[in-house]
Parts: C-alpha cells; structure tokens; sequence
DNA sequence: ATACGTGCAAAGTATTTGCAAACGG
DNA sequence: CCGTTTGCAAATACTTTGCACGTAT
C-alpha cells in the first residue's frame, strides 16, 4: 500500500535539474541543493523540514531560497504542492511515469503515510471528465487515527 | 453536479444551535451570527470572508470570535475545514443527511464549486477500509482551469 | 451573581519580498 | 562582465492568545 521510491529517486533530481537548465535556468546552489534533497525523498516534507535537513548537512541556505525553488519546481511542474491541513503546505517530487499516490494522515500524531489506489484513480478520472474544468491535477487526503494512534 | 442546497439550510443552523445549547453552550451573539451565516452558504468560506460578511451586515464582531466559533464548530463535527492550498482554510457545514461532496478549483480566477459522484465515494470507501487506519474522513480537490478560464 | 463569550490588541507562525552581494555562464 | 540567484532582514498574511468587559442564564 505504502509507495516506496527506488530507483526512480536519482533520476527525477537529474531530469529536473537538466530540464531547468534547458529552460535556461543555472544549476547552482540552493536550487541544485533543494531538488537534489527533495530527490532522496519518498514523500512529502515542508519548506522547513528541507530547510533543517540542508543546515544539517551544512549547507548555508536561506529559507527564503528554499520557498523561492519550490514555487518556481511546483509552477514548471516538477513538484506537487500538498495541503494536509495542519496550516503548512508541504512539497514532494512528481515522477515522470505517472506514478502517482495519496495521502493519509493520522489526526492524532501527525504522520502522513502514502498511498496509491487504481481503482480511485479512474474514479477520479471519470468525474474529471464530467466537470466541464481542464482539470490538471487532484488530490485526495484520507484522515483519520493511524494503527499507533488507535488504541 | 453542483450541489444546491435549499430547505436544509435553514435546518442545519437551527440544528447546530439546538445542539451547543444542549452541550451547555449559551446561545448569543458572534456564535449565532457565525452559524447563520454559514447556514445561508452553499459552499465553503474563508474566515475572512465570514468576518467581512458579518460586518457588512452590521454586525460588530471580531476576527477573533470568528475563528474561535469555527473551531469550536470543526471540533464538535458541525463544520469542516477545507484546504484548497491558498494558504488559508475554508469552512463549511456538514450536513446530517450524509450528502457530500468534493471542490472544484481554478487555479486560475480561484473560483471554487462543489462537486458530488458516488462512484468516487465507493472509491474511497473502498480504499480507506484496506489503510489500516481508523478513517474518519476524507477530501478531494480537483484542480484546473474553469470553463470562463480555459479560453 | 457568575461563568461563559466576546472584542480588541498583541503575539505567533508560515510565507513572501526588497535588496545588495555572490556567482555561473 | 551581466543577469540570475542567493542570504538576510523586513514585511505580509493568516491564525491564536491574553485580558478586561459584556451578557445570557
């Protein structure tokens, strides 16, 4: 049910990375940082989560740059924007073979799980159609009390 | 596809208030002039708008009794919050008779509508049993451009 | 009378913006 | 070199909290 990220992980830092440079973007610092963090990722953190993480390996960025490649990833269309509800929006990497989950979080102590359902998807896709919008993506949180949480 | 409500309304604000007044809530002011007016609402609100609505109308209430009510509210099941990723929550009555539905948004002039299909619900239905969570709820946001802004 | 609710102002978070310095191409 | 990108600090946006006062019960 979990999704797990493999192989796929490396790659996505690297096309992105390469796409941004066709597009004419540079390849330095905090951008490369950012991507390349978010790559190794198998699911969605916060700005600020990204932000600890690259101080703790030592790289001195500054929040401000972190928001600043994550809006610019998330408008080309490299990274989705994740609203779990809890005030602060959260980013993961969309990986090209259109693979693709959801997310479930636990209303208790907070985690937040993926999952990916066939079924679903073509529910969701069915009702795309009918809606009369160019709908360009969709996201469905599941909340609820995780195994831990329930007792 | 969009849902209207009607005759429910006016039966839900009723609803609500009879039941705080049952929990030993008392029955005045910002509360009853937040209910009433999410009664009065088809689709969900921002606490902002709420605010300013409830001013307009001439009513002196603050941003903060607002906010206080609506939580209050979201707590005890009456309302729910919606996140459709602008960086602020929308709220809006849960009605009892289970009907219930999804949003619409356009990223572009931000409009947002309401959608029902139960074909997506037995979807979900179907998934959140094999999470391994207690689910307790769920959202879905299609996000898109609308027919005025596909042009 | 006595809590509960309220409005206002102040404090907290999350995110964005202005700007001069740093840097890649 | 030149224009993009960056870090920092200040600004903004949204939401919560502290507190004295108002009001339903």
């Amino acid at each position: 049910m979990v999704v797990h990220a493999s192989t796929k992980i490396s790659s996505w830092a690297e096309m992105t990375i390469a796409s941004l440079h066709a597009k004419g973007h540079r390849n330095s610092g905090a951008r490369r940082a950012v991507v390349e963090l978010l790559g190794r990722q198998d699911c969605c953190l916060t700005a600020q989560e990204i932000f600890d993480q690259l101080r703790a390996e030592g790289r001195r960025v500054g929040i401000a740059s972190v928001y600043r490649v994550l809006e610019q990833l998330s408008k080309d269309g490299f990274v989705q924007r994740i609203d779990i509800g809890a005030g602060t929006t959260r980013f993961e990497p969309i990986h090209a073979g259109g693979e693709h989950h959801h997310h479930l979080v636990c209303d208790d102590c907070g985690k937040v799980e993926a999952f990916a359902d066939d079924q679903l998807e073509r529910a969701l896709h069915k009702v795309e159609g009918r809606t009369g919008y160019s709908v360009a993506g969709h996201d469905v949180v599941l909340r609820g009390a995780c195994r831990d949480c329930t007792s």
